[in-house]
This record gives C-alpha cells, sequence and structure tokens, in this order.
DNA sequence: GCTATTTCCGAGTATTTTACTTGGTATTTC
DNA sequence: GAAATACCAAGTAAAATACTCGGAAATAGC
C-alpha cells in the first residue's frame, strides 16, 4: 500500500468531515481547503474516489458539500489511503509470487509480511477515535480560529 | 522511511551474502547480479552505500567481492533499509512539527506513530533469521542451480 | 610486469510517478 | 437567473526512481 500526500491529504480531509459529523450540514471543499490548505481542485480528485468507494455521500448546490456516509468510528484509516492511492505492493511481482522466472523471490515473504503489519496497524485505527483525541481537538480549534480570521480581513478589505 | 525497489535489491543482496556467510570467502557482485538479476552497475550502487554505513566490508581484485562486516544475527531489515532509501518521512514537515504555519497538522501524530510502528517491525527482523527459514533456504537452493545451469550453457556455447 | 578481475567513482539519462492545474459542465438553492 | 457547489476529462511541470556509461584504482595469479 503506497503512502503519498494525496492520502496524507484524504486522511486529514475526513478528519475534517468527521469533525463536523455532529453538525448534520454537509462540509463544502472550500471549507476544508481553507482549512487544511489543499486546493479545491485537487480536493475535488480525491473525493471523487472517496465518493465512489462510498466513504462520502455528496449534494451540490449552494450548502451543498460532503458528509460521511458512515459513522466515523467505522471508518478506518486503512480504507481512506486505500480508496485513494493506488495500493502498491511492495512486492516486485505484485502479491503473485513470480517475482524471479515465475517463482518466489528470496525477499517475498518479508515484504508481504511488512504489508501485512501496515494494513492490520491502519486498519485498526478508526477516524472516529482520532478525532476524539486532545491533540487533534485542539489543532482544529486552531484551524477554526484561524479560518475565521482571515474570512473577517476579506470581509474589511472587499468592503 | 521510503521503501523503494533500491531498498529491496538491497535486502535481497545482504541476504545472499548472509547465505555465504559461513563460506569465509567474498562473494562478487557479479554473482549476486545473476542470482538476483540485478545489473552490476546498480549493485554498485547499492554496495556503496552499505559500505558507508558499515554494513559490508570489501576486497578488490580476483576473488575479491563483499562480505557482511558483523553477524547476520544482528543485522536488521531496517538497517539495510535505511542504509540505502532516503528516509521518508511520512509526514509533511519532515517531523518538525510545523506541518501548517508552524505548527502541527491535524494527522501528523497519525504518520509518526505509523513511521515508528514500520521501523520497530523491521528492526526486529534479523537477517540471519530470515535467512534460516525453510523459504528461503529453498529459493536460494533453486537459484544457485539455476545459476550452475546457466554457466554450464554458456561455457558449451562459447567452446 | 602483464592481464584479468574486481571494486570504486562521477555523471548522465530515460521513465515513471506525483502533485498538481485548467477549463469546462451539471445541479441546486435562493 | 445568478451564485454556489459538485462533477469530469485532460493536460502539465517537477521530482523521484531506476537505472546506464565510461572510466580509474587496486589486487591476484601467471
Amino acid at each position: 500500500m503506497k503512502l503519498t500526500t494525496k492520502g496524507r491529504y484524504a486522511v486529514t480531509a475526513m478528519m475534517d468531515l468527521a469533525l463536523h459529523e455532529s453538525d448534520s450540514r454537509h462540509v463544502a471543499l472550500k471549507s476544508i481547503a481553507r482549512h487544511q490548505e489543499i486546493s479545491v481542485a485537487y480536493l475535488e480528485q480525491i473525493f471523487a474516489k472517496l465518493k465512489v468507494s462510498g466513504l462520502v455521500s455528496a449534494t451540490r448546490g449552494p450548502n451543498g458539500g460532503y458528509r460521511l456516509s458512515r459513522p466515523a468510528d467505522s471508518i478506518s484509516i486503512f480504507e481512506i489511503i486505500d480508496a485513494v492511492d493506488e495500493p502498491i505492493d511492495i512486492t516486485r511481482c505484485h502479491g503473485k509470487e513470480d517475482c524471479q522466472d515465475g517463482e518466489v523471490c528470496l525477499t517475498h515473504e518479508l515484504w508481504t509480511d511488512l504489508s501485512r503489519q501496515i494494513s492490520l496497524f491502519l486498519d485498526g485505527l478508526k477516524l472516529g477515535d482520532i478525532v476524539k483525541t486532545p491533540r487533534v481537538r485542539q489543532v482544529a480549534e486552531r484551524q477554526s480560529m484561524r479560518c475565521a480570521a482571515n474570512e473577517y480581513t476579506q470581509r474589511v478589505s472587499f468592503s
């Protein structure tokens, strides 16, 4: 399983959704973009995949946006990353056991073991749990403060 | 910590050395290249780094080659990969906790935890242990058979 | 000494992957 | 009908990866 910034962004964005889970409102990409400093266009790509995987659902139009389609407690980090990043095996043969002349190579099992280990770890981590940690709540708080301030500045300078 | 084919090759090559640990002879890159189907030139790059990290030592000239500088039981897979692959953090901020405006981002701890997890796993795996598994021994056996056959064919076709 | 075999070294390069952007269309609310 | 949003397809610039190439230095055996 590959780990790229895309996967990181996906998890971050999903956490943003999870933080607003109770609001019963949809969250617009624009808002996530502001909070997490990712472009809307890039977020669109990411959310297209998240939607296909059934992790989020969307509504269009004003006040539209995305929401989690399942409770945050039931969504694992693994699922999120798996949805957006190409699932790289670390193996040369893509898990087919034909790394070398149709047979396994010396290190085949090593990489499959490692992959499994990573997957297990990430599958044990649920979005809901992470969002509940004090550290995350604190960061989230900071982010909304900052954005509120920015929006105020914008309003003032436009008037 | 990044995981690329370079890292895979390094581990594979080191296993090749470990398999000949008892021989008290040096193993030439040419031999590893044959066994593992990696070009000598590329192996040279990899071994340059392994040498700097003190994992192997070399002698030049005919019958020269490389050997492990420590017993295989004391060398972890982590050390090998760490020696050849750029140590990527999975974090945006390279572990500095300034991912966002000089502060940590929502997912900072998540990625550092994962990195730690992977490192621990790989550090627990010692070259010596892996080389002792039946599967590896079997694959190694196959490899030397195959190469012996090729060498025979070469000799015959050149004469 | 000569030759073959090996490691050592510095560059260069082709391919692939990543991380985006661009320019539009469709849908919905007010 | 205007604004806000999601949706979609393609293109692109930069970086990383996975190598290759052409030599130079050391060493063993003859």
